[in-house]
DNA sequence: TAAACAAGTTTAAAATATAAACCAAAATAT
DNA sequence: ATATTTTGGTTTATATTTTAAACTTGTTTA
């Protein structure tokens, strides 16, 4: 029987995130923003639903004199992420 | 660069559905339902959507007495569905 | 010092998913 | 015979989610 997916993780921006911070553990917002071609309004919501379950950190700084905003994958998203792969490839007949 | 992924088919209900009828062809809406655990309102308003894009044909006729609807998934549904599982692979990194 | 720009956030609107309520016909119980 | 329940759905109203437009705060440039 095909098992639930992971509502925060099946949703294209946010699973485009969580793809990227899987490869690179962590992220500027700017350059999140910059791959997915996402609007920053709609990249901010999606980032502070992942932050809001715990699958990333998110820290806010400056560089030099510019906010800068830093994601940061948690052990929690990496084992969301791979769990939600392992369902979807049910679905998929992988 | 990440693709944007079918919003037909990025729906749970609705790739499930063509989750078994990938491997089927052919199925009843009662065993969809079944086989979904999705309530009839909801798997009614998604074969429909399957159904409006030509993912699926769907031929309403009488087992017996009882009304049956029977599902059929279209060479459209196939190659889509095998687009959406490509695109889908370079976000889980496969 | 006014105008444009960068990095986000908030909010309101649009789209989507979901289930509750409904319908028609058949089977079952009274 | 006639209520009552069950089966096989559809329609519609609500809840949720996504998305982008509008806004904020501070910075650089003209």
């Amino acid at each position: 029987m095909l098992k639930k997916l992971d509502p925060i993780l099946h949703s294209e921006l946010r699973l485009a995130v969580m793809s990227l911070l899987i490869s690179l553990t962590k992220a500027e917002f700017t350059y999140l923003k910059e791959q997915t071609n996402a609007t920053a309004g709609n990249l901010s919501v999606q980032i502070t639903k992942l932050e809001e379950v715990g699958y990333i950190t998110v820290e806010k700084g400056y560089k030099g004199k510019v906010p800068q905003t830093i994601c940061t994958i948690s052990k929690k998203g990496i084992d969301a992420f791979e769990q939600y792969v392992n369902d979807l490839k049910e679905y998929l007949k992988m």
